[in-house]
DNA sequence: ATCATAGTCGTCTTCCTGACGATAAACACG
DNA sequence: CGTGTTTATCGTCAGGAAGACGACTATGAT
């Protein structure tokens, strides 16, 4: 039976990632500035449309090679590469979200190690990472003192609920670990969920948590002094991905 | 500047609802039989297309509404009326989905009380509630003996997302409250955590926590022996939405 | 040598949970 | 009318996990 195109209307479908990563103590995202109208000029989510014969999640996948040259990990495979986490956010489909024309946008978040440097497809000056804080403020000034426009489109709703869920889902999940180099200490571990949280933590209590959850943290003999202070134990991310009993945030 | 059609691919966008509720100690869904090719007479999701000026939640409240006459919780208001929750499952976007075109459905999740009788668009032989196990099971039998044919499209995954969706928020929100009446005894929402889970619980142990954890629940100063037994004191929903510390589901 | 920094091990108290005994208030039935 | 059944509700106890925090260790910096 053919289809009658008459029956729906049509819709551009994009994608829009939210790539978060933890540098310098702050949780920060991948923005890039836009090229054309409209909000010409102003920071945007990286993102594009989806093409013909792609899934959503290749589609997804895609753009996160094109915008950061990362691979995203499968998540069925126990890859412990330097691949990002990707996973699917929500979906975003407002009439007036894009003044052109009717577009839903399926969200997607990413959780990367802090990496070298962007790339907007080779043009660096187009790309950023910016602290989420940042990104979210309404009106304002950022740190260089240059007032801070708001993301185009809706794309300050879809990050901060991009950083609502990876918030959460570090608690009761092993994904902190997406946020760290392959090898890591669990001093790293424990300044990203200060980071992401924005609290700080007893490290001891932090300790005794992360190395008591079986699964959650695996040995590799090795030790480092990187940060700094007596060496520390390197571990890689254990099999375990939903920690049973959580991790507990501090009360708000 | 006007836009290029020819810039990306036109999509159908549709919403499909899992619709749950609990019935006599049973997690069940709502499916409605397929009229039309392809899957003619197969079980689906209940869903449609979404219009040219309609947000996605209004969307999928709108074919709630059609197929069960229940009026989505605006998440905002404090409501004890008797609408349903309703929130955004995923996004699913396979190019393979549906043989005559490219679609892009966004699931939503509903819950909802036991209702009298389901309706698909005033025709009842064409809607079901169908326990989710009999609606997931792969080919067998259902309860009447007659075979069971998967459900059409991937609306298998679909619905097996949102029973997972369901039985994880429960732990940590107050969702549970959605698949009673608005009045209700501390039993009749035991029943419901045990017919989601598939667990028993133990009801002193259960009684204790939701009583003792503050805006769960709120008595009404009634009592009911609807159950049977001795009489029970019934309540309301109370304000607090986040469990914490959370309901623990017993180990798998 | 001394200090600052970070990591690691223990202790103690408090809270929460799971297991389970006991009582209370309705109904069904002989 | 007693007796059993069902459901609700309160209480007790032991074990585990978490927060607060003391103590010690192993590096680099001055």
């Amino acid at each position: 039976m053919p289809y009658d195109p008459s029956a729906f209307p049509p819709f551009a479908v994009t994608v829009d990632l939210v790539v978060l990563t933890v540098r310098r103590h702050s949780l920060c995202a991948l923005a890039v500035r836009r090229g054309e109208s409209p909000f010409k000029g102003r920071w945007a989510l990286p993102g594009g449309f989806v093409r013909a014969d792609e899934d959503l999640n290749q589609a997804a996948a895609r753009e996160l090679a094109e915008e950061t040259g990362l691979r995203a990990h499968d998540p069925s495979s126990p890859a412990q590469d330097n691949g990002a986490h990707l996973e699917q956010l929500a979906t975003y489909g407002d009439p007036e979200r894009d003044p052109r024309m009717r577009v839903v946008s399926v969200a997607h978040l990413a959780l990367a190690p802090d990496l070298p440097a962007p790339r907007a497809g080779g043009d660096a000056s187009n790309a950023r990472w910016a602290p989420v804080e940042e990104l979210l403020q309404q009106g304002g000034h950022g740190r260089d003192g240059e007032p801070v426009a708001p993301l185009a489109f809706d794309h300050a709703r879809i990050l901060a609920d991009g950083v609502e869920r990876a918030r959460s889902k570090i608690e009761y999940s092993s994904l902190a670990t997406a946020f760290c180099p392959p090898e890591f200490t669990v001093g790293e571990l424990r300044r990203v969920y200060e980071a992401v949280w924005g609290v700080a933590l007893d490290p001891r209590n932090f300790h005794r948590k992360v190395t008591g959850t079986p699964g959650f943290l695996v040995p590799t003999g090795g030790t480092t002094t990187r940060q700094g202070g007596r060496p520390a134990q390197l571990f890689r991310a254990g099999g375990a991905t939903l920690l049973n009993p959580p991790m507990l945030r501090p009360e708000v």
